[in-house]
DNA sequence: AGCACGCCGACT
DNA sequence: GTCGGCGTGCTC
């Protein structure tokens, strides 16, 4: 026994609270054997009740005298938590200006939270003892079940799993019973055994690489054993997948382990099925299905090294690694991998620091990259590898703008992309139609007096459905029953305005009636395997219509559709928020990547109503990749990411008055401090949100802006402590979001 | 965020 | 007479 080092006179506990500070306590109990350290989870009282906390600081004193100390109630570790996972919280922390203890609290499984044990999770088995395995003994004859059970265990040598006895309608006093009479045993197996020493890891042989796909692999090769970020930039059906996989071979080879972050519906079956083809070492996926104890399990087996592989989503970033390889971050431009309220982390951004704090390779993976990774890449500071060539050897599908101006339309669509659509049918091939709205139409209108219907709680239109027949809010839960007359004026004559998927569906089952017409989007697809259900009878390759929303944009392999359209682009066009475009061109992009990815080249009709507008038809010219730099450019002259940092801070509050008072008063003391100290930070604001009033919450902001991240770090610390103390502040929900995705 | 305390209205 | 509305104050 080595004596552990002395207990510190106070630990600085972080407790899941909002506050952004730590909570002094005093040890109490024996301490672990190597003594207190950061990453010990304790329970603590805390106000009125009991809490989970995390050990971050071990000190002899504390700002508050020490009798006014609590002790802790108790330690529930004895070794900390994965010191990789505790620096990414920290990091996280300070980063996003977020509250410790809540920053550790959701960045932890829910089981650990509620301060279950972490220790490796076992597989309960049983198995006959020799003394059971000999004889029969006349001591069952009165225990009819046990000597089923006894019979059943004799004829599995190796054990079972208690589950699988216990399936049988066995109980575990009957096997308590046996083992009390020496006649069976119970042991442990490690429930997740990854075998990282075998060379035979392949189960499915690697695809042979291209010439680009190998120089990209060789490229990540060199820099396995240090940060080297790469830009893996890839047009659709370049391959990207293919130098995932050999990469994350090369990184389980040396005993590492990968971590993969794809975007929120990048987890499909099929990716992970590829995956799981490939290696014959278990893949970890984190998805939304698994349960706390699954959860729990991965956590565990990734902590510990057992697992090599590592996929999931956004919270995905938060497994902590025994011995980190590479992180891959596949389609890095992807929205979903910024968490929208709360703790607003970014993913991608989050996988950048922590493959330089672990000294590892990272890939950030697109077809569209974002303007900053883009950036990046074309300034050194990413290596940039490119990918070119289709497996197809197909021209990716150039799009095509088709001037609405002046034209009927019925369900959205002009009497060319009809005809267009008609042609393609008869060819025997599928078409994709893609419109970015649900619902019937955008909204019900009076012809005779202009009204339209109005949300009564958000600043917005209520948008038609046919099925059921109602008006709904898409920015709240609100819905109505349609009106018989116009509240207005009275007339009877309430039209729809606009299309929606359900429209276009109903509009091309009128013209195509022999043509099935599948429609895609959040209400079609409800039920859980709907969507690839229809995904997999358009796989078959009979003819059809698929009208869908953004979900159909992404990943879907749908390699019988030939043509596809795009019933409005110009949503992004003139939009208030300056990465509108961005992320248009990417859909629009996504979208044109469907179309023609078997035998026949694709074509891709774009309807608009700004045909001339000079960055839709460079799109339409260049293809992506030109339309970035332009807008790289563009970025650079107004000073706007990735060349200037930004932050928001949003305010919100069902009185209109508190969250203007408190918006001003905060740009005021903010501009002062600015001032006073020289800071060189921009401040604009405050000004309404882009829909002022939601949810009868009015949205207010104030924007930051600074051309070095440790100034603008500087301001918004310092904002957050001038909030923080405003006692105003508590009627107010407020939050600052660094580095923001959209302005809305 | 929780969770208490505290002081004013319509109900068993 | 009490249940309960949410203002305000605190959490080592």
């Amino acid at each position: 026994m080595s004596d552990s080092p002395p207990a510190p006179a106070v630990l600085g506990i972080a407790v899941p609270s909002p506050l952004r500070r730590l909570f002094d306590y005093r040890p109490a109990g024996a301490p672990p054997a190597g003594g207190w350290q950061p990453g010990l989870r304790v329970r603590v009282p805390f106000g009125r009740r009991r809490v989970v906390g995390v050990v971050l600081e071990c000190r002899e004193a504390s700002d508050l005298p020490l009798s006014r100390l609590k002790p802790i109630d108790e330690r529930l570790d004895e070794t900390p938590l994965p010191p990789d996972w505790l620096w990414l919280c920290r990091f996280t922390a300070r980063y996003y200006q977020h509250a410790p203890g809540d920053t550790l609290h959701q960045a932890m499984p829910v089981l650990l939270r509620q301060g279950r044990a972490l220790e490796p999770r076992t597989r309960e088995r049983w198995r006959i003892t020799p003394a059971g395995r000999d004889e029969a003994p006349a001591s069952l004859t009165r225990a009819p079940r046990q000597a089923e059970l006894l019979s059943m265990l004799r004829q599995h040598p190796h054990g079972l799993v208690t589950q699988a006895i216990l399936a049988q309608s066995f109980t575990r006093d009957q096997l308590r019973a046996l083992a009390a009479k020496g006649l069976a045993e119970r042991h442990e197996e490690p429930r997740t055994a990854g075998d990282t020493t075998s060379a035979a890891r392949l189960a499915e042989p690697a695809l042979p690489l291209n010439r680009e796909q190998a120089a990209a692999l060789a490229a990540l090769h060199e820099g396995l054993d240090a940060f080297h970020p790469c830009l893996l930039h890839g047009v659709t059906g370049s391959g990207k997948t293919e130098v995932y996989l050999q990469l994350i071979e090369a990184v389980v080879d040396r005993g590492r382990q990968a971590l993969v972050l794809v975007p929120e519906i990048g987890l499909t079956p099929q990716t992970l099925a590829r995956f799981r083809r490939r290696f014959r070492v278990p893949v970890v996926a984190l998805h939304s299905g698994l349960t706390d104890h699954e959860r729990l399990d991965a956590w565990e087996a990734a902590a510990s090294g057992r697992a090599p592989i590592v996929i999931g989503t956004r919270s995905a970033i938060f497994t902590p690694l025994a011995r980190p390889g590479a992180i891959i971050v596949d389609e890095e431009h992807d929205g979903s991998f910024k968490q929208q309220e709360g703790l607003r982390y970014h993913a991608r951004d989050l996988a950048v620091a922590r493959a330089h704090h672990h000294g590892v390779p990272l890939v950030l993976g697109s077809a569209t990259p974002s303007l900053e990774s883009l950036q990046r890449a074309l300034s050194g500071d990413y290596r940039h590898l490119r990918l070119t060539q289709r497996a197809s050897r197909h021209a990716p599908a150039r799009l095509e703008l088709v001037d609405l101006r002046g034209r009927p339309r019925r369900g959205g669509l002009i009497p060319p992309v009809i005809e267009a659509i008609e042609a393609t049918l008869t060819a025997g091939h599928q078409v994709l139609v893609f419109i970015n709205r649900r619902g019937f139409a955008p909204t019900l209108s009076c012809h005779a007096c202009g009204w339209m219907a109005e949300c009564d709680h958000c600043d917005a239109r209520l948008t038609l459905h046919r099925q059921p027949p109602l008006l709904a809010c898409h920015h709240c839960d609100r819905r109505r029953g349609l009106p018989d007359a116009c509240p207005e004026c009275g007339s009877g004559d309430l039209r729809p305005l606009g299309s929606g998927t359900e429209r276009t569906e109903e509009t091309l089952a009128e013209r195509f009636p022999e043509t099935p017409v599948h429609r895609i989007d959040r209400d079609s697809t409800r039920r859980r395997d709907a969507l690839e259900q229809t995904l997999a009878e358009v796989r078959r390759g009979e003819p059809c219509l698929l009208v869908g929303t953004q979900m159909l944009a992404k990943g879907h392999h749908l390699p019988h559709v030939t043509l596809v359209v795009v019933v409005n682009a110009d949503a992004g066009l003139y939009s208030s928020d300056f990465r509108a475009l961005e992320h248009s061109a990417q859909l629009l992009e996504q979208v044109a990547g469907r179309a023609g990815r078997a035998a026949h080249p694709g074509r891709v009709l774009v309807q608009t109503l700004h045909a001339d507008d000079p960055n839709l038809r460079l799109l339409a010219a260049r293809g992506y990749d030109a339309l970035a730099e332009r807008l790289l450019e563009e970025r650079r002259a107004a000073a706007l990411p990735p060349f200037r940092f930004l932050a928001l801070l949003r305010l919100e509050a069902p009185a209109e008055e508190a969250v203007n008072d408190l918006g001003r008063r905060a740009a005021e003391a903010l501009r002062a401090h600015l001032d006073a100290r020289g800071l060189d930070v921009d401040c604009l604001g405050p000004v309404p949100a882009p829909m002022e009033r939601r949810q009868n919450r009015y949205h207010l902001q104030v924007m930051l802006g600074a051309d070095r991240r440790s100034r603008l770090h500087e301001a918004g610390a310092w904002l957050v402590a001038w909030l923080e103390a405003d006692p105003a502040a508590r009627r107010v929900r407020w939050s600052l979001d660094i580095d923001p995705q959209t302005l809305a």
